[in-house]
DNA sequence: TAGTACGTACAGTATAAACTGTACGTAATT
DNA sequence: AATTACGTACAGTTTATACTGTACGTACTA
């Protein structure tokens, strides 16, 4: 097999796994250059990045930043370079399920909160009139903090 | 409580709830409708759903359609009445979560099987010269397919 | 069967996201 | 100390997405 399909077949990988990648909320280049770092065994420098994948050093920096932040990259120390150096975890399944999962769990979690104060305004002694609407308005409220609660449930099982 | 108050904590109510059903990949405007649907019991027409909401017919068609295609929305019937009616449907939980397994099932299972293609495509008589470079392609496509099998596995088990 | 009301296709516009180039602060090199 | 190399802030540009208005086909109304 020449090198030049062994590239091809490289391009075909980054292209079919980057989409799953983006269904993780990645950005298309930052699932792209996940993709490339995590087929590429040596740790590489935005120089290299930029070249490989064709797009700017800035686009490099920030997409490699946003990786570094989501843990799913690592800045590697080499003796002697002064270029920052990144490559792939490769823990995929570990990686992308944690912050899939915790992604969600914050969300959710924060949601339901907001919704719970708007509860407890609603129920506020000074505004204790008691409507019809307002009992439907309430019910629906409980009827969305429950879902939110179900949804947390549901993440968390994700967990074991 | 004032009908005014009532309509602020509707509001709010939009707000927040349609930030939680972004996640599940439903447009901002899809979210606001589907949560003005499900806060309000009688079925709607496109032109109750443009005034209360400000934006456009046109919009409210297509977003409809969406919610209509995804099952979350039902379109009513009642005799007399030309225009067509759609209510939420009800089932929040049920719902949602069935959308968003099925979503990811079809998309990992989709790439997986591509990815396999990839695989066979390496594998191939014609291209059997051995190379440590094409090892290691192999290794890490391996590896790829096993982390979309695991995501199955994970949204599988969501399933119960 | 002429008129009116409805939903939506389609093209255009506005808004948001992705990406680039320049320019600068910091740090290594000479 | 001066120079060069590096990463990134920031503003501008391109591309994608969301949204609107007009215009049309279909079906109900008179």
């Amino acid at each position: 097999m020449k090198d030049s399909q062994l590239e091809e077949v490289m391009n075909k990988m980054i292209i079919e796994f980057s989409k799953t990648l983006e269904l993780f909320g990645l950005t298309p280049l930052e699932s792209r250059l996940f993709v490339y770092l995590y087929l590429t065994d040596d740790p590489l420098t935005l120089d290299e990045m930029s070249e490989a994948l064709g797009k700017s050093k800035t686009s490099m920096s920030t997409s490699i930043r946003s990786l570094f932040d989501l843990n799913l990259v690592t800045r590697v120390w080499k003796k002697g370079v002064r270029k920052d150096l990144y490559e792939a975890n490769s823990q995929l399944y570990k990686s992308f399920s944690t912050i899939y999962i915790s992604k969600w769990l914050d969300s959710t979690n924060h949601h339901k909160d907001t919704l719970m104060e708007i509860r407890h305004e609603i129920d506020s002694p000074k505004k204790a009139a008691i409507s019809k609407e307002k009992e439907k308005l309430n019910k629906k409220l409980d009827e969305i903090i429950n879902f939110h609660v179900q949804i947390e449930g549901l993440f968390n099982n994700m967990k074991q």
